[in-house]
DNA sequence: ACCCAGGCGGGCG
DNA sequence: CGCCCGCATGGG
């Protein structure tokens, strides 16, 4: 017997569902978002939860349709809607770079997603697209994901695997899924988190100890573990490198020169301080579908 | 046909 | 250490 769903709302100001979801974090790659209707759904603690968006970049409305009572903090963490934007904003808006993509991306805010299912999408991202990503993502979950029913007991989705439910399966189930070269480190992936580190007891710790131990799975580098920290954890001092960030920062601050990631990272320190995660996704975001 | 994608591990100097 | 190479796959 199913309880019934319920709407909560949450005030929310500077917000956007829409730059959220399409700014590549672990929801993109396998939510469902209509941008005509602005709502989000994807399965997730036994059930779809609908998320409705109704407003502007600066204020708005977010309705959440779910059967738990809880599902309004649990939104309001996931969508770090306790960051205060408009201090964040001028932190991280040093120069006119950083401003612009604030203005055109207002409202983007960085995500906060399960360790594991962080860990796994950001594997799947290593030399790879965000179609491609989000395909493979959604071929595992599929094949591996803990089925969601309605009221009258009918498959309406799957839930993202734990790392347990993915030991069955052998390094050529997962190249049947598409994910290539990779389907080794998600197999030694899956395994390792399940028997030899729990990400779960690694909430809280600083930034070097997560880096440390994440960077101890294999198939997991500098760049991914950053992605894990700051998505994952929701340590805004993350700074992941990717190729897109890497061109970009080269050209706007190093005169177009080569650059190596060391450089990189310490300049976002310096400039952007304790919010350097924000800057990221910004500048991550107006490089990869801005015009120009 | 060719190039690229939210990089990484391994091997070599 | 730092550097360089190969890597599965599908979309542009």
């Amino acid at each position: 017997m199913q309880k019934d769903a319920s709407l909560q709302r949450i005030d929310v100001s500077l917000f956007s569902l829409k730059h959220t979801f399409q700014s590549a974090q672990p929801l993109t790659f396998y939510a469902d978002y209509n941008e005509t209707s602005n709502t989000l759904a994807y399965p997730v603690h036994g059930e779809i939860i609908n998320i409705m968006y109704n407003g502007t970049d600066e204020k708005g409305v977010l309705s959440i349709l779910s059967r738990h009572n809880n599902s309004a903090s649990g939104i309001f963490t996931r969508f770090r809607l306790e960051d205060r934007m408009p201090y964040i904003y001028k932190k991280i808006s040093t120069d006119e770079h950083i401003s612009n993509a604030v203005s055109l991306y207002k409202g983007m805010r960085l995500t906060i997603n399960d360790p594991w299912e962080t860990t796994l999408t950001f594997i799947i991202s290593q030399f790879n697209n965000v179609k491609r990503i989000r395909l493979i993502t959604k071929n595992i979950i599929d094949k591996f994901g803990t089925p969601v029913f309605n009221a009258k007991g009918e498959i309406i989705g799957k839930e993202f695997p734990q790392s347990g439910s993915l030991l069955a399966a052998s390094e050529k189930d997962f190249m049947a899924l598409g994910a290539g070269f990779r389907s080794k480190y998600i197999k030694e992936a899956a395994e390792y988190c399940t028997y030899n580190m729990n990400l779960y007891k690694l909430s809280g710790s600083n930034y070097q100890k997560l880096k440390d131990n994440l960077m101890s799975i294999k198939g997991v580098g500098e760049k991914v573990a950053d992605c894990i920290i700051l998505m994952g954890y929701g340590n805004l001092e993350a700074f992941p490198i990717d190729v897109h960030v890497k061109r970009t920062m080269e050209r706007l601050y190093f005169k177009g020169k080569k650059k190596k990631l060391r450089e990189i990272q310490e300049f976002a320190e310096e400039e952007w301080g304790k919010y350097r995660g924000y800057a990221q996704q910004y500048l991550f975001h107006n490089a990869r579908t801005g015009s120009r």
